[in-house]
DNA sequence: TTGAAAGCGGTACCAT
DNA sequence: ATGGTACCGCTTTCAA
């Protein structure tokens, strides 16, 4: 790889001249940028960001860690945050946590020691004093850790009550909730909404409540296991979507007809929703505008421009499909 | 941010020697080597990455461009390779392409800039030209271009001809194909595999060939119109799984049974294929194990290490559920 | 065992 | 309009 030093000499100019071309400031003569462009090109001389991150200080690159990028919640959440960060020049390194505290503290150190000039961060196991350590912005979504950390959530609590409210009113007598990990913010919210609206039923139960993990795989069986003890149960709202399609497929198993029996609801707005059979209602976040909407504040933040707020709660959207559309 | 001359100079000694212990290696007396570490510890100091790619010539990052990563093909992919990578300490910058050559070339000159050590590609859009010109090591994932870029693929002509052996198997009398976009090579060669076995069948026509753009969306409408015009067909191959989701949609829709009045199998092993109803039979890649082969080529390309293959081609898995599988 | 100093490839200030 | 040069933070000879 050509260096500028090598364009400079060829061009029998100074590395200061090859320099202003580059970066078009500075004075220079039509005929030496000419001459110099020419250079550039015959040499296939492309600049050493290295070099450049070195002297700026900023590496044009911002880092996002998710939990895990196999979740289909991520995917799209990152694409939006590469959409919107690539059109301003930036890069995205990804890194997976699976929740641990241990990859996300690694991650943030490896971060740092790249100079990435933000980050972007799902996650809520850490504790806030590591952040607040960053000298770097850092905007987190999908979980509110602190106030005093910039966040892009949406209302989980107020979701999961429109989503028990929904499963009422198509008329669910008993109704159950599968519940996300316990240390996810989010996951304990959704249930608090759930709780809002059952919790005070004459016919509640705690056992109406069951961890799923916010797997397929982990809803299914507890699925299976609470529709068998408890047949009583017509409606379920999972915590999120992928529990949801756990829900639809034991229902299946166990014969059990979805909505007129069953009426499920998920919480998220995946694509999947819609290739399940019958297809599934939800809460649908808007994914794709809170990828936005933390790449746009993260930028702002590392250019430093005014920052009309740094807490941004979107609303979830009742999608009613299939899996509770009574006739 | 401390640096290594702050952190020399407060311990009183040299940046050589503070990069020695750093490093661990040159001589280092103890006690030398304790006040260094203690000092960097009492300083937060932290080694700048930037300022040391710039002179060792490696960046310990890598990067991948996809097409999309909202497919689910290519999170698992994602997954494994940075697994496998960070556990080498590598991190990996992800793009996506769309499968324009424009993006995935503005990519590749990025990366160049940026000075990763190595790239992993899923793409056959770029001349191959443009790949040689590259003087970094890259590795071609899912889509083989050209003999002389190491690749690593699956073997899709002979997956898609024991997908549609599988449906004459279990008695399909006219299979159709939902075809992927006509510029990508494994939709081209799975497309062939179909034609291999039934392009000579009596009953065939290139009716029975139609688009589905590898989504589920396009094929839902083109399975909707196929199965409209051709009542016949028992039997459909569709390239990817998303599409396989999308005739099951259709199937639904138009009151068609599966499996017993049309059968349907579709080609990747995506986790969707078991939250379908019924579950999907496909031809699993072994997704995870190409992405951590390719990144282990990497690597092993990167550290100039002995290469055994630099050509891998995986057997796809059949996988036999629900939607083929008749009583 | 330690330090001085020359880079790595750019940027930007100060002269001219 | 152009050139000389110090410097970004670290690594690695070469001497001492």
């Amino acid at each position: 790889m050509a260096t500028m030093r090598e364009v400079a000499k060829k061009a029998g100019v100074s590395v200061a001249t090859v320099s202003r071309v580059l970066n078009s400031n500075g004075y220079v003569n039509d005929e030496t940028r000419k001459k110099v462009l020419e250079t550039m090109d015959a040499l296939k001389y492309k600049p050493n960001n290295v070099a450049r991150s070195l002297f700026k200080k900023q590496t044009k690159t911002i880092g996002l860690i998710v939990p895990d990028i196999t979740n289909p919640f991520f995917p799209q959440l990152a694409r939006a945050v590469e959409d919107v960060t690539n059109e301003k020049g930036y890069t995205i390194i990804l890194g997976n946590s699976d929740e641990k505290p241990e990859k996300e503290q690694r991650y943030l150190d490896i971060l740092e020691q790249k100079y990435v000039d933000g980050i972007i961060m799902a996650t809520n196991t850490l504790p806030i004093e590591h952040i607040k350590l960053l000298d770097k912005p850092i905007v987190v979504v999908d979980r509110a850790i602190h106030a005093d950390v910039p966040t892009i959530v949406v209302q989980n609590r107020k979701g999961a009550k429109a989503a028990v409210n929904h499963l009422k009113g198509i008329g669910c007598q008993r109704i159950a909730h599968i519940k996300g990990p316990e240390h996810v913010d989010n996951a304990n919210e959704r249930c608090q909404g759930y709780l809002d609206i059952v919790g005070t039923e004459p016919w509640f139960t705690p056992e109406f409540v069951v961890d799923g993990n916010y797997t397929t795989k982990e809803s299914y069986h507890a699925a299976v296991k609470l529709l068998r003890n408890h047949p009583e149960i017509d409606g379920i709202f999972a915590g999120n979507d992928l529990m949801a399609t756990g829900v639809l497929k034991a229902a299946h198993e166990l014969g059990i007809s979805i909505p007129d029996e069953l009426a499920v609801i998920g919480f998220d707005g995946i694509d999947m929703c819609e290739t399940t059979h019958p297809e599934l209602s939800t809460l649908a976040q808007p994914i794709y505008q809170i990828g936005e909407a933390a790449a746009e504040l993260l930028i702002d933040l590392i250019e430093k421009k005014q920052i009309s707020e740094s807490f941004k709660e979107y609303p979830v959207d009742l999608i009613i499909r299939g899996s509770t559309k009574r006739t």
